[in-house]
DNA sequence: AACGGTATCAACCGCAACTCT
DNA sequence: TAGAGTTGCGGTTGATACCGT
């Protein structure tokens, strides 16, 4: 950074004297190409060069420039950094938010991303949007702001709209409008295959384990959007080792994109931020999302100024000092929501026999989410109420999502510490065949207990007794700042909760449509 | 102060599309 | 039409700054 900023003071310096520096009889043959950072010299016979002849025939730099740079370079080196208009320094909130809604749309098409972004460039688009997805995704944090992907899915579903999208301001529609983009490629093609619902995919995971669950745990803002946590590989094996038999796990192997069989769903999958290479190594595994907690290592470092480390934290207790679910601070409730969010099919999902989102149903995850949805909007009015914990048949009652829904009130704003992120999601506390009974069980002890966190805690470990300390730590663990992770999109998109909702909505209106 | 991890940026590489002959 | 050259794009890597321990 300070050579960039060399680098610029230098090129203005240059700038001002290098005409005579120019060698138009050139001198490129045979000259061996220079590779590595540029000087301020070289970017003076660049620009010289440039203006004399302008941009274009790239290889004729060096013979003409005395440049001893190959022509790929040279172009690299003007559109980057010398041509004019380059605007440098950080993006600003709107130029992130149009980043985010570009790259719902178009992918990874820097180029053409950076044709929206005046002054940009598209490696600087992409380096951008790398360093983002890394932190967000180590942060589990959903790559695509609520806004964009229903935006997306309101296009496609719409008959491809017109590539508009929303901003805000409309500074950019017009552009957009005009191009017509397809909604990201690698989103929505294969998302054909999945009844039109895919562009939820990024809700998946929880609206797979919201169907499990008596309700609709994904409604707030970040539940469905959730992506798991991604802790690193070891650790991912370790807790899967010790939450659950592998047989169980090889044998319901759960990933939101694994009913797509190709690359595509790979990068969908990473798109946003749903799992990592990591994850696919470990998972062989699972939709246990095993945890970062249990050796509490989840690489991460703290992303941002608003972003706080996602792994543990200052707050972590030592692992000698777990034992006892009483002596620990509550973990976030999310979190410990999350247990149950890749948790068992409560059995009245059973009934529906092979919809299961764990076997086959994303469709179903879906509707169910969209119900329950549906159900807690009617019973928005009565969000305290937590008392009529579902019986297996009550599921759709929501009355337990009530529970929910208040807890998200309190957790889901993702400038909260507990609203961002999800750790406990990855504990496969519970199996993956999601047909236990005693899971549901679990689910059940768990949600009577909902007067406080503590309590909530507290019924876990009365029904999940870790079979070591250091599982016991892997549940505590969620009390650290992991959670404190604030999502970015919080300060572009405002609205979460109510495009989320609208998300629902419209897949609920779209499904029941087929 | 040293060290390690992470973020950021710049540049390179390989490939594909395009253009020219 | 085929082949060579050029350009553009996206992925990846390396260097460096920054930050926390």
């Amino acid at each position: 950074m300070s050579q960039m900023t060399n680098e610029v003071d230098n090129n203005v310096h240059y700038d001002d004297q290098t005409g005579s520096q120019l060698n138009d009889d050139g001198n490129g043959v045979g000259v061996v190409l220079k590779k590595g950072p540029w000087t301020a010299a070289e970017d003076a016979l660049l620009v010289n060069y440039v203006q004399k002849h302008g941009e274009g025939n790239w290889n004729a730099v060096q013979n003409y420039s005395g440049l001893s740079r190959c022509g790929k370079s040279c172009r690299l080196r003007w559109a980057n950094h010398l041509r004019p208009n380059l605007k440098k320094g950080a993006f600003t909130a709107e130029e992130e938010r149009m980043i985010a809604e570009l790259h719902a749309k178009m992918g990874n098409k820097w180029a053409r991303m950076a044709a929206h972004l005046p002054g940009r460039t598209d490696n600087e688009i992409k380096n951008y949007w790398n360093t983002r997805m890394k932190r967000r995704r180590r942060a589990g944090l959903p790559l695509y702001p609520p806004e964009v992907l229903l935006q997306a899915f309101q296009e496609r579903k719409h008959g491809q709209g017109t590539g508009e999208i929303s901003d805000g301001d409309g500074g950019h529609r017009d552009f957009l409008k005009k191009n017509n983009y397809e909604i990201h490629d690698a989103i929505f093609d294969s998302l054909k295959e999945n009844q039109g619902i895919l562009p939820f995919l990024p809700d998946l995971p929880a609206i797979s384990a919201n169907s499990f669950l008596p309700n609709g745990l994904g409604s707030p803002p970040y539940c469905n959007l959730l992506p798991s946590t991604l802790p690193n590989h070891d650790h991912l094996q370790e807790s899967t080792m010790s939450f659950i038999g592998s047989s169980e796990l090889n044998s319901n192997r759960f990933y939101p994109f694994d009913h797509i069989k190709d690359n595509t769903s790979d990068k969908i999958s990473e798109s946003f931020g749903l799992y990592s290479p990591l994850d696919r190594g470990v998972s062989h595994g699972s939709i246990c999302y095993s945890h970062s907690l249990s050796n509490g290592n989840s690489s991460t470092s703290k992303p941002t100024s608003e972003a706080v480390k996602s792994e543990l934290p200052s707050l972590q207790i030592p692992e000698t000092e777990f034992g006892s679910w009483g002596t620990s601070p509550p973990p976030p409730l999310n979190e410990s929501l999350d247990v149950f969010i890749h948790s068992p099919q409560p059995p009245n999902a059973l009934d529906s026999g092979s919809s299961s989102p764990l076997n086959s149903g994303l469709l179903d995850a879906l509707l169910y989410q969209a119900n329950t949805l549906g159900c807690s909007k009617n019973n928005s009015s009565d969000k305290s109420s937590n008392s009529s914990i579902a019986t297996p048949g009550d599921r759709a009652e929501c009355s337990a999502l009530n529970m929910y829904e208040t807890e998200w009130e309190d957790y889901a704003d993702p400038l909260s510490p507990f609203g961002a992120t999800s750790i406990l999601n990855e504990h496969p506390v519970v199996s993956t065949n999601g047909n236990s009974w005693d899971e549901w069980e679990l689910f059940q002890t768990f949600s009577e207990n909902s007067a406080g966190n503590n309590e909530r805690l507290q019924s876990i470990d009365q029904v999940w007794t870790p079979k070591s300390e250091n599982q016991s730590m892997s549940l505590l663990n969620f009390t650290l700042p992991d959670v404190l992770i604030t999502s970015d999109w919080h300060e572009l998109y405002s609205d979460h909760d109510s495009t989320n909702q609208a998300i629902m909505t419209e897949a609920s209106d779209d499904i029941s449509g087929q």
